[in-house]
DNA sequence: TTGAAAGCGCTAACAC
DNA sequence: GTGTTAGCGCTTTCAA
């Protein structure tokens, strides 16, 4: 049995309340009571109970993350940058993995909030469409923040339509990648390499990150007056096999490609493969650049341009922001963090 | 403000305690009452709270997690096998990073033990050597579980030498990876396929890690009548640059080596990039073999050859352990979870 | 079948 | 400067 503050206190002949105003070096007890106190719960191993302290304030140090899914470096390093900023402030972070199940996510925070963590930063499935179970959080006061994945209007702040009853739409602060953004930067960086026919190679239709990026990849084709071709956008499930396959299609075409933009890692190492195999050169006969989460791009012949997400910054300014929430502060904020990018050997034809 | 039970209660003009016995489908109360305040319950959006729960019960349904540090494919995977287990039995997961420093593991127990988790799984720092944070525990009543890094014989159960005062040394479960028998397994694997002259790219000196496997490659060449070549041994930091000079270290030597096997991926990979550099055949002129924890290994020209510690069982075996702890199960067990062999192009000459 | 009350460890408002 | 006491939400004897 760990010593309690009742021990303390029946060893001293003190009061419980003097002990528990001691170790909070509360001036209002005589100095030398309070080191006597402090001294001797060294000695007796003292170590304060959150959970008794929690019951009365209503909340657990504790920030609780929900993740769509765990083994991915992305996720780790967003995990990191949020436990770092956590652990600053005093926090604990708990972390629960959805697996892409609404309803696992669903059971998640209900889990966090019979819990009482203070605040919860959460990247949504990819099935979530409805945020019931998060709006319900604000009722019990415990504060969201969206990390990576984008959430849709429908739960930003809506001016209220009837003056007369203030629906207060429930709205949350979020921090994400400025996807569409990174995409037309990487589009625009092949052209300026002398690239005309840039294709581009997909997951599934499906994921908004495919189509965020996708949007960016045609909006720069637009900014510089390039057409966008049909056959040049293809998809592919997320593995090497069908990732090669797609990317053997684009070789085939009539007029080959001359640069492949792929929207993720696996993508881009299936890419890469193809093009060798097809016995073209990189980046002479085809550019290549990618999204990616990982370092491995540098260890291959050739180094493979980038762009990469700062997953830990993202985790670190969705805890910051978290914890002003949980100290106060009100106003939903929406952070936008830019991605890097590396050009490598892959896409330098010019310079 | 969340519903209680007092709320509930007092809605219905019942007693607190029947309240709560109803909402645990105590057959004591009446089946109609039980039904009504299960109802209401639901109605009121009634949750139950863990805190005032644990203020009795003394422990948290949580598990804390503490590991050397966060942004691997492997601790993920750890963490991930662990959550999955600990979501099975209803505990939620804390996880917290010592980044290989010992005062921060130290740190990292204390907070655990004040939030009276259920129980703790650590991966030890590499200063760590005295286990006294952890012994401490013990006297808590909170089960401890070591995954993935050995602890030192000092913890393990000691025969007490004076009976009559039966000290109880504090010994504790682990789940391990069997790292002497895969460099074994490896080494042998390489002389089956005819390679005599074989190298090891090792990191650090001072990681236990390499100790071990460079143990298990030195017995599988004694095992098999070969000489341990003193020059055959190099030691590299875990970087690109560096592991590169010390692999073409090794393809400069009189007698140059005709395997290398690398002690993690960045070894790996920058052992293929030096041989390739030099001109040299994988696995012809050079066959190559490596430890590794991602899949890249895969998407490369030639695929690796590599052993895999399976770290999602790893987590998942220290979590079903520590639960039985939980449950009361005393005697500590120390699980050894074999490696995974694949062999791959880069070691693959006869077959 | 239900209620009253104690108590888990701690803090803070209110004495003195 | 220190003690007394109520109460956070819940479970669980003990009574009725």
């Amino acid at each position: 049995m760990p010593a309690s503050l009742k021990d303390i206190a029946a060893k001293l002949g003190l009061s419980i309340a003097t002990v528990s105003r001691a170790l909070q070096d509360n001036p209002a007890i005589k100095l030398q009571t309070r080191q006597l106190v402090m001294q001797t719960a060294r000695e007796m191993h003292y170590s304060k109970n959150f959970i008794a302290n929690s019951l009365r304030s209503g909340q657990l140090p504790v920030i609780g993350v929900i993740v769509p899914h765990g083994v991915t470096l992305f996720y780790s390093s967003v995990l990191d940058g949020i436990e770092q900023e956590a652990s600053k402030a005093g926090y604990a972070v708990i972390n629960m993995n959805s697996h892409e199940s609404f309803e696992r996510e669903r059971h998640n925070v209900e889990s966090m909030q019979q819990l009482h963590v203070a605040g919860i930063i959460a990247s949504v499935t990819q099935e979530t469409e409805t945020f019931d179970h998060f709006a319900a959080l604000a009722k019990t006061q415990i504060p969201v923040v969206f990390v990576a994945r984008d959430i849709p209007e429908a739960s930003l702040p809506i001016p209220s339509t009837s003056p007369k009853k203030n629906h207060t739409v429930p709205h949350f602060s979020s921090v994400t990648a400025d996807s569409v953004e990174a995409a037309h930067r990487a589009t625009r960086h092949l052209i300026e390499q002398g690239c005309r026919r840039i294709a581009i190679l997909c997951g599934p239709a499906r994921l908004k990150m495919v189509q965020e990026r996708k949007h960016g990849y045609i909006e720069a084709l637009h900014d510089n007056r390039l057409l966008v071709r049909r056959e040049y956008v293809v998809y592919s499930d997320i593995d090497m096999a069908s990732a090669i396959d797609a990317t053997n299609s684009l070789l085939d075409l009539p007029e080959r490609p001359d640069a492949i933009i792929a929207l993720n890692d696996t993508l881009l190492f299936a890419a890469m493969k193809a093009v060798k195999q097809n016995g073209l050169r990189i980046p002479q006969d085809v550019a290549l650049i990618g999204f990616s989460d990982v370092e491995y791009v540098e260890d291959v012949t050739p180094t493979l341009s980038t762009i990469e997400d700062q997953s830990h910054l993202m985790g670190q300014t969705a805890c910051q922001l978290l914890i002003d929430h949980i100290h106060g502060q009100q106003l939903p904020i929406h952070r936008i963090i830019p991605t890097i990018q590396k050009i490598r050997e892959s896409s330098r034809i010019k310079f």
